[in-house]
DNA sequence: CTCATAATTAGTCATTTAGCTAAATGTGGA
DNA sequence: TCCACATTTAGCTAAATGACTAATTATGAG
């Protein structure tokens, strides 16, 4: 979870994951997108690997960058969940009922 | 919206957060609860502080920190809406709601 | 006023991060 | 085979992070 959010940190990494949203792309096409120079962003794409966020398919002479939308959901919603559902909290919090506090 | 993730992404702090969660709390009372430190728990609230994420009320010799939900609220689910929702899109917080922030 | 307590600041150190250029790797096409 | 393209790795620097101890500030109690 850690990683999770450290990669989401990073303004160019959310950028990145919000390219990604509208579907799978090169890490060129990608790049395309940024000033950075190419190392840079492969960095960038190395800390979002690490957290489990994209899938990089390697394709003839690319790679190809897929959002893991779910391992996303999981690590946000996760969060918010152990925060009584912040905003969203579908059941009011019983007074009684055992808080987890990992 | 950066410094609200680099913020989550120390596990220290988001238990920080989570005790907080159970109501306001000294800065010596949250120290209780970890082995580090206290100036370096006190680091932790600072970047709690820059984020936005917590109050510092200085109240006698101690300070009381709160949690400030609202604000970790919208960065998340800000962050989620901008994802189309991601698996089930919560109301967005209402703008007229009188949200007490401190 | 003086002392003890609560918390932060100052200063240090090792590690990580984010950026760069240059070099290496791998793959498809001529 | 050889070349060009796509991407990553290597190696570097400056700045940020997270931890510590020691010192400082601020406040309430005696």
């Amino acid at each position: 979870m850690s990683q999770v959010f450290k990669a989401l940190s990073d303004p160019t990494r959310r950028r990145v994951l919000q390219l990604l949203q509208k579907g799978p792309m090169s890490a060129g096409a990608l790049c395309d997108h940024f000033e950075f120079s190419k190392p840079t962003m492969s960095a960038h794409f190395a800390v979002l690997k690490e957290a489990d966020l994209v899938h990089a398919e390697k394709t003839g002479k690319s790679v190809i960058y897929h959002l893991k939308l779910s391992v996303l959901e999981e690590a946000l919603l996760g969060f918010i969940h152990s925060f009584g559902g912040l905003a969203e909290a579908p059941e009011p919090p019983s007074k009684t009922e055992p808080e987890i506090v990992r």
